[in-house]
Order: C-alpha cells, then sequence, then structure tokens
DNA sequence: AGTGCGACCCGAACGC
DNA sequence: TGCGTTCGGGTCGCAC
C-alpha cells in the first residue's frame, strides 16, 4: 500500500535506474490505467527520455521534456525493470522499453493505478496535483493551517487525515499510526481539535513519516520484492493491523473499528 | 458548499 | 477439498 513515504522510496529507486535512457517503445496491455488517448501517451514517450522523478504527495511525476507523467500507485502498483525478453506477467500492464534493451514495467495486480500524461505548462491546473495540500514534511504545514482547514469539518480527524486536500501523502496506515503517537481518539470531530493537539499531529507526522522513508516503507503483504517498495517500517507500527495485540505503551488491547469506512486501529486507553 | 457512498478491481481470507 | 462470498484500499463521481 504505497502512501508518501513508499512512493518515495520507488522514486529514488528509480531514479537511479531509468533516467536518460532513450524510450523506443510503449506497450498498453491494460488501457484503464491510462488517462489519456493512448495513442498520444504512446506519442509523448516514445524517442524521449526521463529527466528527473518528482513527486507529489502520492504522485510519482516522471519528467518528459514538455510533458510530465503522472503515475499514481494506489494500492497495489509497482514498477519493475527487466530485460526486454522477460515473459510479461499477468498484471503487468503498461511496458515502457528503453534502448538498451531494458523495461520498465508498471505491475498492478488491482488495476487501481492510474496514469496521465500532461503538458508541463498545464501542470499547475492539473487536478489531481494542484488540489494537494500540505506535506507532512513542509515546515509551513503548522497548526495554525491545520486549525484552518480543519474549522469547517466536522468529520471525524481519521477521515479528515486522509483527505488529501489537506494534508497531502497520508494514507491508512499513518493516519492510525499518527493518531496513536498523538494520542488523540480517531473519532474525535476534526473541528475540535486544540492547537495543541494540531501541533502533536504535525510533530508526530513528521517523525513518523521521516522514519518510514529511512526504513523504505512499509510492506504489510509478503511479496517477492519489487523494486523499491520491500519495506521495512511494518516492525516500527504501533496499531495498525494489531487488533488484539497489547498497546506497546499501556497494555490495553488495539481495538479495530470502522470509520467512513476504513479499518481503523487505535489504543482505547491512550487515545481517550 | 460539504458529506456520504458506490464504483473501480481481484487476490486473500473466510464460511460452509 | 472445493466452492461461493466478503473484504479491503485510495480516489473519483455522483446524489443529496
Amino acid at each position: 500500500m504505497p502512501e508518501l513515504a513508499e512512493v518515495e522510496t520507488v522514486r529514488n529507486t528509480l531514479k537511479k535506474r531509468i533516467l536518460h535512457k532513450k524510450i523506443v517503445d510503449v506497450k498498453i496491455i491494460y488501457g484503464n490505467i491510462i488517462q489519456n488517448d493512448l495513442e498520444e501517451f504512446k506519442k509523448a514517450l516514445i524517442n524521449n527520455e526521463f529527466k528527473d522523478i518528482k513527486r507529489v504527495g502520492k504522485w510519482l511525476l516522471f519528467e518528459l521534456n514538455d510533458y510530465y507523467l503522472l503515475s499514481h500507485l494506489r494500492m497495489e502498483g509497482k514498477y519493475f525493470i527487466k530485460n526486454r525478453e522477460e515473459e510479461v506477467l499477468k498484471h503487468e500492464h503498461v511496458i515502457i522499453t528503453f534502448a538498451d534493451h531494458t523495461d520498465l514495467r508498471y505491475h498492478d495486480t488491482r488495476k487501481f493505478g492510474r496514469m496521465k500524461i500532461v503538458k508541463k505548462e498545464d501542470l499547475k491546473n492539473t487536478k489531481e496535483i494542484s488540489k494537494q495540500g500540505k506535506e507532512p514534511l513542509d515546515p509551513s504545514l503548522t497548526s495554525s493551517y491545520l486549525q484552518t482547514k480543519f474549522k469547517n469539518k466536522k468529520g471525524p480527524i481519521k477521515t479528515i487525515l486522509l483527505d488529501q486536500e489537506i494534508i497531502s501523502g497520508l494514507g491508512n496506515i499513518y493516519a492510525n499510526e499518527v493518531l496513536f503517537a498523538s494520542k488523540i481518539n480517531p473519532l474525535k470531530c476534526a473541528n475540535t481539535l486544540t492547537k495543541e493537539e494540531c501541533e502533536r499531529i504535525i510533530m508526530t507526522a513528521n517523525k513518523i513519516i521521516k522514519k518510514a522513508i529511512e526504513m523504505g516503507g512499509t510492506t504489510i503483504r509478503s511479496y517477492t520484492s519489487s523494486l523499491g517498495v520491500t519495506g521495512h517500517y511494518q516492525d516500527y507500527l504501533c496499531v495498525h493491523k494489531k487488533e488484539g495485540d497489547p498497546c506497546p505503551i499501556c497494555g490495553c488491547l488495539i481495538e479495530k473499528i470502522k470509520i467512513g469506512g476504513r479499518s481503523t486501529y487505535f489504543c482505547p486507553n491512550c487515545q481517550k
């Protein structure tokens, strides 16, 4: 489940492997991944090269000369680099072939991921990017920013933390972990959070995201190693997927509930 | 304007 | 063992 930390890991790994290699072919096996006209998509890539890879929230931005290739991994998207001759696997949906006979292959068992080509000058008007809120590690993410954003949100804080237009990059795993570390009940209405609680969210989100990036993200399900996403932050999780386990702080049993249709894990004693 | 929920997917986990 | 059913996860689009 790639969140900000996992996407950052993929970005760093891919940067070492695919920049400045000429793209000679693009094969689209499952077209629904791509939000452009398929021929336009191919045309933007072929005979071009990736100059850099950036990241905004959970979006990867592959920089070309005139375009960005935006890629969102959603649940299970991942990239592999393989030799062109290797057999194409069932869940490989988009294959970008370089002149050196290697492929960048997009693999996604659930087909949830999305790709989109946008002209560079249109990037700031692209809603996927322009609507992203502040990232956890952005110093301009302050408690007054959060309080302003939370002011008219009466939903549970857990749901609001997943809103990418407020904080960009948190997913279900880190939202659960941040609220635990902040000692805030996930059901608490966002507009009732104090300035001090907002500060705790920022501080713990910083700590957790930094550590998660350092550990290469979280690998929940046991996959064979995929490019850049075999992280080790799962060894540091306190509550996520830990229902019935003792809380590492007080020993009370971790509970699992549904908030906004999403699994939410918390300690009923530490997060009153 | 904000809020809630179904749709998108399919492998894993579960129930019988 | 084998079959059918349910679940999950991020985001979008639609209905209210």
